[in-house]
DNA sequence: TTAAATTTTTAGACTAACCTAAATTTATTT
DNA sequence: AAATAAATTTAGGTTAGTCTAAAAATTTAA
């Protein structure tokens, strides 16, 4: 019996990525427009790509309705996703980064190729769930360890939260949530709902009220203390 | 005033790496032989590459002549072995990988782009200045503090020795020393040099005589101890 | 339900990095 | 110094991944 190791180029897997991204939240097939803005190309190449994906196995394509993963691709998107979360929180942890500044050099870190390097630096780190945005971590079979969260602007009662993690990942976003004292694990208070334009106030530990907008609020994923 | 920030894609970084590579254990123009040699790709291949790289003021070309890096293209050079070297410290230091492991890791590591990561993973490694191999690590602004040591089989005479690194990096080697018990910065005792051969016996801590044929202690690097 | 708009695909080109085969230059022998 | 050998370059092709422009399919709107 033969077994063939098939390359995957860094170019595949930056698109594995993005069907993974896209079609998890929206769960529903991704299309060729979608996978062009978030590559950032044009959608000539992505249809070009998605022949390549298809012959590798790697995801289901009709021409014209969109592609979804195979369960194989499914297998690689989640493994970079691992990868990626892993090397954020060694580069916050060990690095002492800040949680705005991670993502753009875990970009490439994750392509890293070496299962033993994964297996050393999850036990190095502790074998962390979580990473520094609050993202679950998949284990080494790819089981995602879901934490059930809400979007902030979901929540219509004055109650105590946990922030959880985020919607948004944008640098400005992050840094904006730190200059007002907000950090994943925190926890705070709605103090008020505005009912003209649904926008919340809310008291972080001892710092005075701050304004959220409510499209900033959906971007903020919170539990309910004690729920 | 305008600066351009110049690309540099992972293989031209690794032709600028083969040529500081050559040329430094040389000390002479490289040819395109020994490029294509190294690299493992046709002539003509390298011959392309070079007039690129000369475009690029990052090596001095002249057509059937050889090439040398400019001071821009060995700044580079430099800079990925640093790279390269304290992210071997890293794996070794930090997740306890062996000395035969690492390059290969190394070897996608040290294309990663990011001052600030390189910076701050120096610190992590309490600013390390040899690599696991006794190799030196080049600091911020490219200087390498040499340390002076000469090949075993240039020592004609029965004394203690110290283990200062090595010149053939190869797995089969690196295991090799590790089995009979030698790690950089051991201490070991010449016992015998047998001059129908020019091979030697050495007694490493209290282990048994090893025998080493004469290119084998060509590859070691050592110092004499108090001196 | 036909027309218009949008999305997607095809066709044909481009660049980077490689290749083979042939031509040229340099080095080595005789 | 001419002939041969070796090293290097040129010429012309290939593949991966991109592009533009045009064609085809699908969706939306009148």
């Amino acid at each position: 019996m033969l077994f063939l190791q098939m390359t995957i180029s860094l170019t595949e897997e930056n698109y594995i990525k993005a069907i993974f991204n896209i079609s998890n939240s929206n769960n529903i097939g991704v299309s060729t427009n979608s996978l062009s803005n978030h590559l950032e190309n044009k959608a000539s190449s992505v249809t070009d790509m998605l022949k390549k994906l298809a012959d590798k196995k790697l995801i289901h394509y009709k021409k014209y309705k969109g592609v979804l993963l195979t369960p194989k691709g499914e297998k690689i998107a989640i493994n970079i996703i691992r990868k990626h979360r892993l090397w954020e929180v060694f580069l916050m942890e060990k690095l002492n980064f800040s949680w705005d500044q991670v993502h753009d050099i875990a970009e490439q870190l994750e392509h890293i190729k070496s299962d033993e390097l994964i297996k050393r630096l999850d036990d190095f780190l502790g074998k962390p769930t979580l990473d520094p945005h609050g993202d679950p971590i998949p284990n080494e079979k790819g089981k995602f360890n879901e934490i059930k969260s809400m979007p902030l602007n979901e929540c219509k009662i004055l109650k105590e939260i946990i922030f959880i993690g985020v919607k948004n990942h944008t640098i400005s976003f992050l840094k904006y949530l730190t200059s007002i004292g907000l950090g994943i694990g925190d926890r705070f208070k709605i103090e008020a709902i505005n009912n003209f334009d649904n926008s919340y106030q809310i008291k972080v530990k001892k710092n005075n009220l701050v304004f959220l907008s409510n499209d900033l609020a959906s971007n903020i994923l919170v539990k309910i203390k004690n729920e």
